[in-house]
DNA sequence: AATAGGCGCAACCGCTCGATG
DNA sequence: ACATCGAGCGGTTGCGCCTAT
């Protein structure tokens, strides 16, 4: 199909989106949900096509995008994860919560290939430079990924049993047509073939390993107990990012203490389990360590790592007000689901407009942003201009505040 | 101060898949 | 069975900022 047919109509605007249109398009969902993306420009004045909304809406204005560079925690998943899965973005994305699929792209080829590269390791099959020859190009492999090298059992999960699981990429010599058809093939018998996976396994797979898989996958179950068996495979292999990302996020909208021992909710950076990163060198693990939720306004916690003495938390908890509209509704969308009502039908912009009372936990766990308290009726009220920063100040001066952070 | 090059990010392009008629 | 459409995904491009010269 490739471009969509509203893009040849005249009139359509293309490139950057001004405030303008942001507003536009967020008032619009906000008010009326997405519903048909196509139709969304239409009705919400904007000469862009469908699709464009679309991507400027997952990549920019969803609420629960988490603003500001990656941690160390987070580029290291990343890596494994893209051991064990390759360029599929999405499904890397959805372990990573308020991060997106070109988000993590562009960090990837920007800045991790780089990265891995100037510490001797192909980005393409997590393997010694030295031992791929072109590897430049080369695809990985289910060989590449359980052949044992050094450097992978240092990136990867510990993995016979990953390497069962994880999809058969094409060779290399493939059209990449033909590629992409093999490797989403292989996603689906990689889903259906470890239906009867379980947490546990994986579990005690990955205790095995290396500290990083402390990010379990954490099957739907804990929290869905009335979901069906075929949906308790472990999360983190299902493909249906939808579901699987309702449940991230409401990993990250639960209490740590809600959260089974043995294991732990995934990557969870941005809402109530907050990792302080230390300043530490750039090759160096940083020490981090595990906030409750709700002492967000102390947040001089001290450390796990003593050998840092000047420590800041995870820059990323600068940005984490920004989602604080998800957690809750999340939660609402998880008792639908136990009582049996269509989780789609819930849409969070009913949530915004009171259709849903925020919970006492909810309302307990006031976000600071800028030294202030934001209501979330003074959002309602105020608007999406008084609650939404600027689009500048999300991209650039962010990052520059990250940036001087670094260097203090 | 001017400029070239590098870099990061946002957005677009082209493809496939699934749903629907 | 087939065509069409909407949605999503991964690859690529273009622009603006930053830095070194």
């Amino acid at each position: 199909m490739g471009r969509h047919s509203c893009c040849y109509k005249q009139k359509l605007r293309k490139g950057l989106w001004s405030p303008e249109e942001d507003e536009k398009l967020l008032k619009h969902i906000t008010k009326y949900g997405h519903g048909c993306w196509s139709s969304v420009p239409k009705l919400a004045g904007l000469q862009r096509c469908g699709k464009s909304c679309r991507l400027r809406w997952t990549n920019y204005l969803r609420p629960d995008l988490k603003r500001g560079s990656f941690s160390k925690q987070e580029e290291n998943l990343i890596i494994e994860l893209h051991a064990a899965l390759g360029n599929r973005w999405s499904q890397i994305a959805a372990q990573l919560p308020g991060r997106t699929d070109n988000e993590i792209k562009n960090l990837w080829n920007s800045c991790i290939k780089k990265k891995l590269r100037q510490r001797g390791i192909d980005p393409n099959t997590h393997k010694p430079l030295s031992e791929t020859k072109g590897g430049e190009d080369k695809v990985l492999t289910i060989s590449d990924k359980t052949s044992g090298s050094n450097e992978l059992k240092l990136l990867a999960p510990t993995s016979g049993n990953l390497s069962s699981i994880v999809p058969q990429p094409a060779p290399p010599s493939m059209s990449m047509a033909d590629r992409n058809q093999t490797e989403r093939s292989s996603s689906k018998n990689f889903v259906t073939s470890t239906k009867d996976f379980s947490l546990d396994q994986f579990a005690a797979a990955s205790h095995e390993s290396s500290n990083s898989m402390d990010y379990f996958p954490l099957r739907n179950s804990v929290y869905s107990p009335n979901l069906s068996m075929h949906q308790n495979l472990p999360l983190w292999f299902n493909q249906n990012s939808r579901l699987f990302d309702m449940n991230s996020e409401l990993n990250c909208g639960m209490k740590s203490t809600a959260v089974p021992s043995g294991s732990r909710p995934i990557v969870s950076t941005s809402m109530d389990l907050k990792p302080i990163v230390s300043i530490a060198e750039e090759d160096s693990l940083p020490g981090f360590q595990y906030l409750e939720a709700g002492n967000s306004s102390n947040n001089s916690a001290s450390t796990g790592n003593p050998s840092s003495g000047t420590e800041l938390q995870s820059n990323n908890s600068l940005f984490d007000s920004s989602i604080f509209q998800w957690p809750d509704l999340l939660l609402n969308k998880q008792a639908q689901i136990q009582l049996g009502a269509e989780p789609e039908d819930l849409k969070w912009s009913e949530y915004l407009n009171g259709a849903i009372s925020p919970s006492t936990d909810f309302q307990n766990q006031s976000q600071l942003f800028n030294g202030s308290v934001k209501e979330e009726n003074q959002f309602l009220t105020d608007g999406l201009s008084s609650w939404l920063q600027p689009p500048e100040l999300f991209g650039k001066d962010l990052k520059k505040i990250s940036t001087a952070f670094k260097q203090i």
